[in-house]
DNA sequence: CAAAAAATGGACCAGCAAGTCCAGACTGAG
DNA sequence: CTCAGTCTGGACTTGCTGGTCCATTTTTTG
Protein backbone atom coordinates (compact mmCIF):
# COMPACT_ATOMS: atom_id res chain seq x y z
CA UNK A 1 0.00 0.00 0.00
CA UNK A 2 2.25 2.88 -1.26
CA UNK A 3 1.07 6.20 0.38
CA UNK A 4 -0.58 8.67 -1.80
CA UNK A 5 0.82 11.59 -2.98
CA UNK A 6 -2.09 14.06 -2.04
CA UNK A 7 -4.30 14.55 0.33
CA UNK A 8 -7.13 13.59 -2.01
CA UNK A 9 -5.64 10.45 -2.36
CA UNK A 10 -5.11 9.32 0.87
CA UNK A 11 -8.74 9.56 1.35
CA UNK A 12 -10.07 7.41 -1.60
CA UNK A 13 -7.44 5.17 -0.51
CA UNK A 14 -8.44 5.45 3.22
CA UNK A 15 -12.60 4.94 1.80
CA UNK A 16 -11.42 2.51 -0.14
CA UNK A 17 -10.21 0.22 3.88
CA UNK A 18 -13.05 1.23 5.24
CA UNK A 19 -15.99 -0.13 2.71
CA UNK A 20 -13.61 -3.26 2.01
CA UNK A 21 -13.73 -3.66 6.04
CA UNK A 22 -17.43 -2.57 6.28
CA UNK A 23 -18.23 -5.13 3.74
CA UNK A 24 -16.09 -8.23 4.75
CA UNK A 25 -17.62 -7.76 8.23
CA UNK A 26 -21.13 -8.04 6.68
CA UNK A 27 -20.57 -10.68 3.90
CA UNK A 28 -17.27 -12.68 4.38
CA UNK A 29 -14.43 -12.55 2.26
CA UNK A 30 -15.57 -15.79 0.42
CA UNK A 31 -18.43 -13.85 -1.54
CA UNK A 32 -16.90 -10.23 -1.40
CA UNK A 33 -15.60 -9.14 -5.03
CA UNK A 34 -13.61 -6.26 -6.55
CA UNK A 35 -16.78 -4.92 -7.54
CA UNK A 36 -18.87 -4.88 -4.64
CA UNK A 37 -16.02 -2.79 -3.19
CA UNK A 38 -16.13 -0.98 -6.06
CA UNK A 39 -19.70 -0.21 -5.54
CA UNK A 40 -19.64 0.59 -1.92
CA UNK A 41 -16.83 3.17 -2.23
CA UNK A 42 -17.95 4.67 -5.41
CA UNK A 43 -14.92 4.20 -6.98
CA UNK A 44 -13.56 2.23 -9.85
CA UNK A 45 -11.56 -0.82 -10.76
CA UNK A 46 -8.77 1.39 -12.16
CA UNK A 47 -8.61 3.35 -8.07
CA UNK A 48 -8.72 0.06 -6.71
CA UNK A 49 -5.45 -1.08 -8.72
CA UNK A 50 -3.91 2.38 -8.35
CA UNK A 51 -3.49 2.31 -4.96
CA UNK A 52 -3.48 -1.34 -4.34
CA UNK A 53 -1.08 -2.46 -7.65
CA UNK A 54 -0.93 -5.96 -6.35
CA UNK A 55 -4.77 -6.45 -6.79
CA UNK A 56 -7.03 -7.95 -4.10
CA UNK A 57 -4.72 -9.61 -2.35
CA UNK A 58 -2.58 -6.47 -1.50
CA UNK A 59 -6.05 -4.83 -0.51
CA UNK A 60 -6.83 -7.31 1.99
CA UNK A 61 -4.01 -7.31 3.54
CA UNK A 62 -4.77 -3.71 3.88
CA UNK A 63 -8.09 -3.91 5.66
CA UNK A 64 -6.18 -6.90 7.69
CA UNK A 65 -3.78 -4.16 9.52
CA UNK A 66 -7.07 -2.00 9.52
CA UNK A 67 -8.68 -4.30 11.51
CA UNK A 68 -5.94 -5.64 13.93
CA UNK A 69 -5.46 -1.77 14.63
CA UNK A 70 -9.35 -1.73 15.49
CA UNK A 71 -8.93 -4.70 18.50
CA UNK A 72 -6.79 -3.58 20.89
CA UNK A 73 -8.18 0.05 20.62
CA UNK A 74 -12.01 -1.18 21.07
CA UNK A 75 -10.19 -2.58 24.28
CA UNK A 76 -8.93 1.03 25.86
CA UNK A 77 -8.90 2.45 28.37
CA UNK A 78 -9.30 -0.35 30.11
CA UNK A 79 -6.86 -3.02 28.62
CA UNK A 80 -4.26 -0.14 29.73
CA UNK A 81 -5.51 0.34 33.23
CA UNK A 82 -4.97 -3.58 34.44
CA UNK A 83 -3.81 -2.59 37.57
CA UNK A 84 -7.25 -3.75 40.71
CA UNK A 85 -9.55 -6.29 40.44
CA UNK A 86 -12.35 -3.43 39.15
CA UNK A 87 -10.41 -2.53 36.20
CA UNK A 88 -9.92 -5.97 35.24
CA UNK A 89 -13.56 -7.18 36.05
CA UNK A 90 -14.55 -3.95 33.43
CA UNK A 91 -12.13 -5.00 30.81
CA UNK A 92 -13.88 -8.41 30.65
CA UNK A 93 -17.54 -7.25 30.72
CA UNK A 94 -15.78 -5.00 27.88
CA UNK A 95 -14.49 -7.51 25.90
CA UNK A 96 -17.49 -9.64 26.31
CA UNK A 97 -19.50 -7.01 25.04
CA UNK A 98 -17.64 -5.98 21.92
CA UNK A 99 -17.14 -9.18 20.75
CA UNK A 100 -20.92 -10.32 20.57
CA UNK A 101 -21.71 -7.42 19.10
CA UNK A 102 -19.38 -8.28 16.33
CA UNK A 103 -21.52 -11.22 16.29
CA UNK A 104 -20.66 -14.50 14.04
CA UNK A 105 -17.76 -12.90 11.06
CA UNK A 106 -14.20 -12.67 12.54
CA UNK A 107 -12.59 -9.92 10.63
CA UNK A 108 -9.32 -11.55 10.80
CA UNK A 109 -9.60 -15.05 10.92
CA UNK A 110 -11.35 -15.03 7.10
CA UNK A 111 -8.73 -12.47 6.15
CA UNK A 112 -6.20 -14.96 7.50
CA UNK A 113 -7.15 -17.50 6.17
CA UNK A 114 -7.86 -16.07 2.45
CA UNK A 115 -4.41 -13.87 1.81
CA UNK A 116 -3.09 -17.14 3.80
CA UNK A 117 0.18 -17.85 5.85
CA UNK A 118 1.95 -17.53 2.03
CA UNK A 119 2.39 -14.09 2.32
CA UNK A 120 4.46 -12.97 4.92
CA UNK A 121 2.74 -9.95 5.67
CA UNK A 122 -0.36 -11.97 6.91
CA UNK A 123 1.59 -13.68 9.55
CA UNK A 124 3.06 -10.75 10.78
CA UNK A 125 0.23 -8.50 11.43
CA UNK A 126 -1.37 -11.66 13.55
CA UNK A 127 1.84 -12.27 15.41
CA UNK A 128 2.21 -8.58 16.58
CA UNK A 129 -1.12 -8.07 17.44
CA UNK A 130 -0.85 -11.57 19.95
CA UNK A 131 2.46 -9.92 20.78
CA UNK A 132 1.20 -6.19 22.00
CA UNK A 133 -1.92 -8.13 23.35
CA UNK A 134 -0.37 -10.38 24.98
CA UNK A 135 2.32 -7.81 26.75
CA UNK A 136 -0.83 -5.52 28.35
CA UNK A 137 -2.44 -8.78 29.75
CA UNK A 138 0.87 -9.74 31.46
CA UNK A 139 1.62 -5.66 32.33
CA UNK A 140 -1.65 -5.73 34.32
CA UNK A 141 -0.89 -9.03 36.41
CA UNK A 142 2.59 -6.74 37.15
CA UNK A 143 0.14 -4.08 38.55
CA UNK A 144 -2.17 -6.61 40.08
CA UNK A 145 1.60 -8.13 41.91
CA UNK A 146 3.14 -4.40 42.60
CA UNK A 147 0.09 -3.86 44.37
CA UNK A 148 -0.33 -6.93 46.75
CA UNK A 149 -3.20 -8.16 44.42
CA UNK A 150 -1.50 -11.39 43.51
CA UNK A 151 1.20 -12.95 44.94
CA UNK A 152 5.21 -13.13 43.35
CA UNK A 153 4.98 -16.66 42.75
CA UNK A 154 2.90 -16.55 39.46
CA UNK A 155 4.24 -17.01 36.02
CA UNK A 156 3.18 -13.97 34.62
CA UNK A 157 3.91 -14.36 31.04
CA UNK A 158 2.76 -18.09 31.09
CA UNK A 159 -0.57 -16.75 32.57
CA UNK A 160 -0.93 -14.34 30.08
CA UNK A 161 -0.31 -16.23 27.14
CA UNK A 162 -3.14 -19.07 28.15
CA UNK A 163 -5.64 -15.85 29.05
CA UNK A 164 -5.17 -14.74 25.68
CA UNK A 165 -5.59 -18.17 24.44
CA UNK A 166 -8.53 -18.48 26.37
CA UNK A 167 -10.08 -15.50 24.99
CA UNK A 168 -9.29 -16.47 20.99
CA UNK A 169 -10.59 -19.69 21.57
CA UNK A 170 -13.84 -18.50 23.22
CA UNK A 171 -14.04 -16.00 20.32
CA UNK A 172 -13.64 -18.79 17.82
CA UNK A 173 -16.17 -20.78 19.80
CA UNK A 174 -18.75 -17.95 19.56
CA UNK A 175 -18.14 -17.33 15.60
CA UNK A 176 -18.90 -21.04 15.30
CA UNK A 177 -21.62 -21.91 17.30
CA UNK A 178 -23.30 -18.39 18.27
CA UNK A 179 -22.50 -19.07 22.06
CA UNK A 180 -20.42 -16.76 24.42
CA UNK A 181 -20.29 -19.35 27.40
CA UNK A 182 -16.95 -19.63 26.14
CA UNK A 183 -15.64 -16.70 26.01
CA UNK A 184 -16.89 -15.76 29.51
CA UNK A 185 -15.84 -18.86 31.08
CA UNK A 186 -12.26 -18.23 29.78
CA UNK A 187 -11.96 -15.09 31.27
CA UNK A 188 -14.15 -15.39 34.51
CA UNK A 189 -11.74 -18.69 35.02
CA UNK A 190 -8.31 -16.68 34.44
CA UNK A 191 -9.42 -13.82 36.50
CA UNK A 192 -10.26 -15.96 39.39
CA UNK A 193 -6.93 -17.74 39.02
CA UNK A 194 -5.16 -14.92 39.31
CA UNK A 195 -6.95 -14.46 42.76
CA UNK A 196 -6.63 -17.65 43.51
CA UNK A 197 -2.55 -17.42 43.53
CA UNK A 198 -0.94 -15.46 46.54
CA UNK B 1 -24.34 -37.17 1.27
CA UNK B 2 -27.00 -39.45 0.26
CA UNK B 3 -25.63 -43.28 1.02
CA UNK B 4 -24.41 -45.01 -2.20
CA UNK B 5 -26.81 -48.33 -2.77
CA UNK B 6 -23.88 -50.41 -3.56
CA UNK B 7 -20.58 -51.32 -1.30
CA UNK B 8 -18.51 -50.08 -4.53
CA UNK B 9 -20.59 -46.86 -4.61
CA UNK B 10 -19.85 -46.56 -1.29
CA UNK B 11 -16.22 -47.15 -1.63
CA UNK B 12 -15.92 -44.94 -4.28
CA UNK B 13 -18.20 -41.89 -1.94
CA UNK B 14 -15.31 -42.66 0.66
CA UNK B 15 -12.33 -42.11 -1.33
CA UNK B 16 -13.84 -39.20 -2.69
CA UNK B 17 -13.99 -37.37 1.26
CA UNK B 18 -10.29 -39.00 2.09
CA UNK B 19 -8.89 -37.61 -0.36
CA UNK B 20 -10.66 -34.67 -0.35
CA UNK B 21 -9.47 -34.33 3.28
CA UNK B 22 -6.23 -34.62 2.54
CA UNK B 23 -5.95 -32.06 -0.51
CA UNK B 24 -7.74 -29.86 1.94
CA UNK B 25 -4.93 -30.37 4.56
CA UNK B 26 -2.47 -29.96 2.17
CA UNK B 27 -3.67 -26.65 0.17
CA UNK B 28 -6.03 -24.98 1.99
CA UNK B 29 -9.77 -25.25 0.65
CA UNK B 30 -9.49 -21.37 -1.38
CA UNK B 31 -6.86 -23.56 -3.86
CA UNK B 32 -8.75 -26.57 -4.05
CA UNK B 33 -10.69 -27.09 -7.21
CA UNK B 34 -13.09 -30.08 -8.07
CA UNK B 35 -10.48 -31.18 -10.51
CA UNK B 36 -7.88 -31.31 -8.05
CA UNK B 37 -9.85 -33.22 -5.86
CA UNK B 38 -10.89 -35.63 -9.21
CA UNK B 39 -7.53 -36.00 -10.14
CA UNK B 40 -6.47 -36.71 -6.24
CA UNK B 41 -8.90 -39.40 -6.07
CA UNK B 42 -8.65 -41.17 -9.35
CA UNK B 43 -12.39 -40.47 -10.21
CA UNK B 44 -14.81 -38.38 -12.62
CA UNK B 45 -16.79 -35.49 -12.52
CA UNK B 46 -19.67 -36.71 -12.80
CA UNK B 47 -18.91 -38.85 -10.08
CA UNK B 48 -18.54 -35.97 -7.89
CA UNK B 49 -21.68 -35.17 -8.95
CA UNK B 50 -22.94 -38.01 -8.53
CA UNK B 51 -21.87 -38.54 -4.88
CA UNK B 52 -22.70 -35.00 -3.91
CA UNK B 53 -25.55 -34.11 -6.03
CA UNK B 54 -25.37 -30.23 -4.54
CA UNK B 55 -21.78 -29.98 -5.43
CA UNK B 56 -19.22 -28.42 -4.12
CA UNK B 57 -20.45 -27.38 -0.46
CA UNK B 58 -21.68 -30.82 0.23
CA UNK B 59 -18.25 -32.28 -0.40
CA UNK B 60 -17.15 -30.13 1.87
CA UNK B 61 -19.20 -30.52 4.51
CA UNK B 62 -18.87 -34.09 4.38
CA UNK B 63 -15.10 -33.31 4.55
CA UNK B 64 -15.78 -31.39 7.74
CA UNK B 65 -17.74 -34.44 9.37
CA UNK B 66 -15.29 -36.08 8.49
CA UNK B 67 -12.64 -33.92 9.87
CA UNK B 68 -14.40 -33.02 13.35
CA UNK B 69 -14.78 -36.88 13.82
CA UNK B 70 -10.91 -37.47 13.79
CA UNK B 71 -10.49 -34.79 16.64
CA UNK B 72 -11.87 -36.54 18.90
CA UNK B 73 -10.35 -40.23 17.80
CA UNK B 74 -7.18 -38.88 18.01
CA UNK B 75 -7.47 -37.52 21.49
CA UNK B 76 -8.19 -41.42 22.60
CA UNK B 77 -7.43 -43.04 24.31
CA UNK B 78 -6.22 -40.65 26.73
CA UNK B 79 -9.46 -38.69 26.85
CA UNK B 80 -11.77 -41.20 27.61
CA UNK B 81 -10.08 -41.73 31.12
CA UNK B 82 -8.73 -38.68 32.55
CA UNK B 83 -8.82 -40.16 35.94
CA UNK B 84 -5.30 -39.32 37.50
CA UNK B 85 -2.55 -36.48 37.29
CA UNK B 86 -0.61 -38.54 34.95
CA UNK B 87 -3.68 -39.74 32.82
CA UNK B 88 -4.19 -35.88 32.06
CA UNK B 89 -0.25 -34.92 31.67
CA UNK B 90 -0.42 -37.73 29.01
CA UNK B 91 -3.55 -36.45 27.58
CA UNK B 92 -2.07 -32.86 27.49
CA UNK B 93 1.34 -34.22 25.50
CA UNK B 94 -0.77 -36.15 23.22
CA UNK B 95 -2.73 -32.88 22.14
CA UNK B 96 0.35 -30.51 21.65
CA UNK B 97 1.67 -33.21 19.82
CA UNK B 98 -1.41 -34.03 17.66
CA UNK B 99 -1.37 -30.13 16.63
CA UNK B 100 2.46 -29.44 16.20
CA UNK B 101 2.26 -31.97 14.16
CA UNK B 102 -0.75 -31.01 12.11
CA UNK B 103 1.12 -28.09 11.28
CA UNK B 104 -0.50 -24.78 10.08
CA UNK B 105 -3.47 -25.87 8.66
CA UNK B 106 -6.91 -26.05 10.69
CA UNK B 107 -8.91 -27.66 8.23
CA UNK B 108 -12.22 -27.27 10.00
CA UNK B 109 -11.48 -23.68 10.71
CA UNK B 110 -11.35 -23.38 6.86
CA UNK B 111 -13.00 -25.74 5.93
CA UNK B 112 -16.44 -24.03 8.38
CA UNK B 113 -15.31 -20.63 6.90
CA UNK B 114 -16.05 -21.56 3.44
CA UNK B 115 -19.02 -23.44 3.69
CA UNK B 116 -20.26 -20.76 5.76
CA UNK B 117 -22.49 -20.08 8.57
CA UNK B 118 -25.25 -20.04 6.12
CA UNK B 119 -25.80 -23.92 5.71
CA UNK B 120 -27.11 -25.08 8.59
CA UNK B 121 -25.22 -28.65 8.76
CA UNK B 122 -21.84 -26.51 9.63
CA UNK B 123 -22.92 -25.12 12.17
CA UNK B 124 -24.15 -28.21 13.76
CA UNK B 125 -21.00 -30.20 13.38
CA UNK B 126 -18.72 -27.59 15.29
CA UNK B 127 -21.30 -27.60 17.70
CA UNK B 128 -21.46 -31.09 18.18
CA UNK B 129 -17.61 -31.05 18.22
CA UNK B 130 -17.39 -28.44 21.12
CA UNK B 131 -20.22 -30.31 22.95
CA UNK B 132 -18.81 -33.67 22.86
CA UNK B 133 -15.42 -32.51 23.48
CA UNK B 134 -16.45 -30.19 26.30
CA UNK B 135 -18.72 -33.16 28.34
CA UNK B 136 -14.96 -35.46 28.40
CA UNK B 137 -13.17 -33.35 30.00
CA UNK B 138 -15.90 -32.41 32.60
CA UNK B 139 -16.11 -35.91 32.59
CA UNK B 140 -12.48 -35.75 33.97
CA UNK B 141 -12.63 -33.60 35.80
CA UNK B 142 -15.08 -34.94 38.01
CA UNK B 143 -13.03 -38.65 37.92
CA UNK B 144 -10.95 -35.94 40.00
CA UNK B 145 -13.30 -35.08 42.37
CA UNK B 146 -14.21 -38.17 42.79
CA UNK B 147 -10.80 -39.49 43.40
CA UNK B 148 -10.36 -36.86 45.84
CA UNK B 149 -7.56 -35.28 43.87
CA UNK B 150 -10.11 -31.99 43.29
CA UNK B 151 -12.10 -30.37 45.28
CA UNK B 152 -15.95 -30.50 45.38
CA UNK B 153 -15.88 -26.74 45.14
CA UNK B 154 -14.69 -26.54 41.68
CA UNK B 155 -17.37 -25.49 38.90
CA UNK B 156 -16.26 -28.16 36.46
CA UNK B 157 -18.44 -27.10 33.74
CA UNK B 158 -17.47 -23.75 33.29
CA UNK B 159 -13.55 -24.61 33.93
CA UNK B 160 -14.25 -27.18 31.47
CA UNK B 161 -15.63 -24.83 28.92
CA UNK B 162 -12.52 -22.72 29.73
CA UNK B 163 -9.75 -25.05 29.05
CA UNK B 164 -12.01 -26.19 26.08
CA UNK B 165 -11.37 -22.62 25.09
CA UNK B 166 -7.92 -22.30 26.20
CA UNK B 167 -7.29 -24.81 23.38
CA UNK B 168 -9.14 -23.78 20.44
CA UNK B 169 -7.56 -20.31 21.36
CA UNK B 170 -4.04 -22.03 21.29
CA UNK B 171 -4.55 -24.11 18.44
CA UNK B 172 -5.82 -20.41 16.54
CA UNK B 173 -2.71 -18.40 17.37
CA UNK B 174 -0.05 -21.60 16.45
CA UNK B 175 -2.02 -21.61 13.04
CA UNK B 176 -1.14 -18.08 12.82
CA UNK B 177 2.07 -17.50 14.45
CA UNK B 178 3.25 -21.21 14.05
CA UNK B 179 4.13 -21.35 17.32
CA UNK B 180 2.63 -23.64 20.11
CA UNK B 181 3.60 -21.65 23.72
CA UNK B 182 0.38 -20.56 24.01
CA UNK B 183 -1.31 -23.83 23.25
CA UNK B 184 1.25 -25.56 26.02
CA UNK B 185 -0.08 -22.36 28.42
CA UNK B 186 -3.30 -23.01 28.23
CA UNK B 187 -3.04 -26.76 28.70
CA UNK B 188 -0.58 -26.32 31.68
CA UNK B 189 -2.53 -23.21 33.56
CA UNK B 190 -5.45 -25.42 33.07
CA UNK B 191 -4.18 -28.51 34.55
CA UNK B 192 -2.54 -26.30 37.34
CA UNK B 193 -5.71 -24.56 38.30
CA UNK B 194 -7.32 -27.90 38.59
CA UNK B 195 -4.46 -29.02 41.27
CA UNK B 196 -4.66 -25.55 42.94
CA UNK B 197 -8.94 -26.38 43.57
CA UNK B 198 -8.51 -27.64 47.04
C1' DC C 1 -0.73 30.06 -17.05
C1' DA C 2 1.24 25.81 -18.62
C1' DA C 3 2.90 21.42 -18.12
C1' DA C 4 3.44 17.46 -15.45
C1' DA C 5 1.66 14.35 -12.24
C1' DA C 6 -2.06 12.25 -10.00
C1' DA C 7 -6.70 10.62 -9.89
C1' DT C 8 -10.75 8.77 -12.12
C1' DG C 9 -14.19 6.24 -15.25
C1' DG C 10 -15.44 2.35 -17.32
C1' DA C 11 -15.14 -0.73 -21.30
C1' DC C 12 -12.81 -4.81 -22.22
C1' DC C 13 -10.24 -9.28 -21.76
C1' DA C 14 -8.89 -13.88 -20.38
C1' DG C 15 -8.87 -17.67 -17.57
C1' DC C 16 -10.68 -20.52 -14.47
C1' DA C 17 -13.67 -23.46 -12.03
C1' DA C 18 -18.34 -25.08 -10.99
C1' DG C 19 -21.75 -27.44 -12.91
C1' DT C 20 -24.28 -30.09 -17.06
C1' DC C 21 -24.96 -33.85 -20.10
C1' DC C 22 -25.01 -38.02 -22.39
C1' DA C 23 -22.94 -42.12 -23.90
C1' DG C 24 -21.11 -46.25 -22.33
C1' DA C 25 -19.50 -49.85 -18.85
C1' DC C 26 -20.53 -52.49 -14.66
C1' DT C 27 -23.29 -55.13 -11.39
C1' DG C 28 -26.59 -57.79 -9.26
C1' DA C 29 -31.27 -59.54 -8.68
C1' DG C 30 -34.65 -62.66 -10.67
C1' DC D 1 -29.18 -64.61 -19.37
C1' DT D 2 -31.09 -60.11 -19.17
C1' DC D 3 -32.33 -55.95 -17.99
C1' DA D 4 -32.91 -52.25 -14.85
C1' DG D 5 -30.42 -49.61 -11.89
C1' DT D 6 -25.86 -47.89 -10.80
C1' DC D 7 -21.53 -46.23 -11.79
C1' DT D 8 -18.05 -43.95 -14.69
C1' DG D 9 -15.64 -41.01 -18.32
C1' DG D 10 -14.86 -36.79 -20.12
C1' DA D 11 -16.16 -33.17 -23.30
C1' DC D 12 -18.72 -28.98 -23.08
C1' DT D 13 -21.03 -24.82 -21.38
C1' DT D 14 -21.46 -20.78 -18.80
C1' DG D 15 -20.99 -17.25 -15.57
C1' DC D 16 -18.12 -14.80 -12.91
C1' DT D 17 -14.16 -12.22 -11.30
C1' DG D 18 -9.61 -10.52 -11.10
C1' DG D 19 -6.99 -7.85 -13.77
C1' DT D 20 -5.68 -4.64 -18.00
C1' DC D 21 -5.85 -0.45 -20.69
C1' DC D 22 -6.44 3.99 -22.20
C1' DA D 23 -8.94 8.22 -22.45
C1' DT D 24 -10.37 11.98 -19.59
C1' DT D 25 -10.54 15.03 -15.69
C1' DT D 26 -8.53 17.10 -11.73
C1' DT D 27 -4.79 18.72 -9.02
C1' DT D 28 -0.21 20.24 -8.11
C1' DT D 29 3.87 22.66 -9.21
C1' DG D 30 7.08 25.88 -11.24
Amino acid sequence: MPDAPTAKGRATQARIVKGAAELLREQGVALTTLDDIRSRTGTSKSQLFHYFPDGKDELLLAVAQFEADRVLEDQQPHLGRLDSWESWHQWRDMVVERYERQGDHCPLGSLFLQVGRSRPGARAIVTELMRQWQWQLARGMRALQANGLVGPALDVDRTAAALLAGIQGGVTIMMATGDSTHLKAALDTGIEHLRATT
